[in-house]
DNA sequence: AATGAATGAGCATTCATTCAT
DNA sequence: GATGAATGAATGCTCATTCAT
């Protein structure tokens, strides 16, 4: 399964992606993606072998990517206090989800497809809460945290706001200064701010 | 468009609602539905117009109800203390969402189909937070809260905390007790118990 | 099958008479009819049988009468001179022809219901045919015919010159004088005017 | 929209104009037509996108050679007298209406599904009748007809006369000789016999 | 006698996929 | 390896008709 794409196939994707995150899974039919890619509509079946099995690489090339990505920004917070590491967690949660929207914006509504899919995607969280947790155990052992809220409490927060925000623009774009086609980068900014304020406050946070 | 339905209608749609919840829109078909609705496959067109005016009708409807129990809600607290009215709202938010998540699964990503239901929803979640606001201002003139969040930063972190929940069951349900037939039931007494912890700390609340 | 009708049967099969003809038989409805109609849907199957069966009661309904008609118009024109007959039958038969053009707009096109309708259908046109060639007949043994064309060939000039005209509006309303509304009246003067002068050249007609 | 056609979809068109003619646009599903051409269903929509276009094309398709053939034609008859020219042109719009009768089975009837293809008839039929009109003032001139009658009246009566009998099989074949499956060719002679006399009757032909 | 509700058959079309090259 | 043509299955919907009252 971890194979690599071709500079094809990952245009491929990367139209779909974007197609899918804006009208469904049903609603994208494979002609409206080879349209977009310029390729032939048999393209898909034969690079992917099925549309649905084309969603799935889609799954698995971005978590494998998030998950290289999060390595890396684990070891850069590696040796920081934990006020400091748990303000980057957050930082780097709503941003990733931010700026893999298209992805997100799908991805819990057609988890349907597989369920191994469904299994890697709560890895994948997974490792942020355990992630999470350290840093709280680690706060409060320092005493700047004075409550330790379950890490997966924590976490629905978190991405729950951040993709409520994303999704409901119709909504939240009434207070979120800015144009229009500046929603998404204005909206991430009141929502780390929110967040921050809202973690902080839940970890009982006391600065030394 | 406020129709009264027949029983008959209304099961077509609590069928629908649930199939469309967990397949799609696009993902249901009438012919599902009308199976499992144990009804002739031409009802829908019937009673509704289409399937995609069905779809209206349904949003409609919940809209409706929702915001004619709000109201009645609304009267019921509206004479208590600011502390009392948060945490009701908080637990009214959080019931509701957990109540009809059939409805609120796709609420967000089916909302492309209708323009004018989008506005809909718009409203509807705007009044909580008009509601929110008022009690927030009251907590900071009695005193009892130190801080003044925005309502819309509140009230997306309610519902998006709910709904990350409800629809990442694959994901939460390692942390929630009971078996998993109970997953929605026990995930609400957690979320509500977390979100009722997080909405008083970020409003610094102080009991007198 | 002589059955007479009540006066809302008639009213349903003048309603249909008109739809048909202006968007066939196929492209009307039970619903078109009933809607225009202000009956219920299911009186067509009640009173008719069917639809198809309906069509049958229009065809036989309008020969019915047409038979009754041109009885009587030949009993007035008995005992003319036959330049005379001659006139006043072309001048019957496209009258009758314009008069119930909504019936003649479908009587050819959709003959394929029923065979014992074409039979219908060919007594009836034969019914003009043998008294067109009685009066051709006696204009030639009186002298003022000299030519003696085939009634049939005669017949299918008058009847399909002027079903063309009633058909072809677009075409021939350019040559016609008149408001749009008023077409099939100023046509069929022209067509009228046109017609005598063909048959009458025809047949060689030289006056007394 | 002047497209070339493949062998599969002249043949698609081939077996739809017969249907439809046969049966009426409504009358004929493209299952109809898939079957009796041998081809998918799915064929008419892939190749044409719908069956209205499938209609239009058909249109486009049989005027746009129909133009072709009478400017090959006329040009073919373009130094002879006008009498020579007269008789050709009758035997001409005779000739093509038998041959293509599928095509004008239906071309009246049907026109109600787009209106720049009634245009497109219209200036058809114009062409005819300008072609006409000069003829008839050519003989005039030299003295060989003695009557100027509108074309466009000449006109309806070749067609109108032509489309009854093609339409009428079942009144006309009583007066046609020669066995039923010949009825077209032996109507054709028979009709074109009765036209000629008649426009020359109409005409008042004298030879020199 | 008359009707509103309901039905099953059929409609044109779109779909992801496969086939022949 | 890559593609345009072609396919069968499924889609939402409309139809004339029938049923229960």
């Amino acid at each position: 399964m971890k194979r690599k794409f071709t500079e094809k196939q990952m245009h491929i994707l990367d139209v779909a992606e974007k197609l899918i995150a804006k009208k469904g899974f049903d609603g994208t039919s494979v002609r409206d993606i080879s349209n977009q890619a310029k390729i032939n509509v048999a393209m898909i079946s034969y690079y992917f072998g099925s549309k649905e099995k084309m969603m799935a690489y889609l799954y698995r090339y971005r978590i494998q990517k998030t998950r290289e990505s999060f390595a890396e920004f684990a070891e850069v917070i590696r040796d920081g206090k934990p006020e400091m590491q748990m303000k980057e967690l957050v930082k780097y949660v709503v941003s990733q989800l931010f700026k893999f929207n298209y992805f997100h914006g799908f991805v819990t509504q057609e988890m349907r497809h597989d369920d191994s899919l469904k299994q890697d995607m709560m890895e994948f969280y997974t490792t942020f809460a355990t992630k999470m947790e350290e840093v709280i155990k680690k706060g409060i052992a320092s005493g700047v945290f004075s409550n330790a809220p379950k890490p997966e409490d924590l976490l629905s927060t978190i991405i729950g706001t951040s993709l409520f925000v994303i999704r409901n623009k119709n909504f939240f774009s009434h207070y979120v200064a800015g144009k229009d086609e500046n929603y998404l980068e204005e909206a991430e900014k009141k929502v780390l701010a929110n967040l921050l304020v809202t973690v902080f406050s839940v970890l009982g946070f006391q600065p030394h």
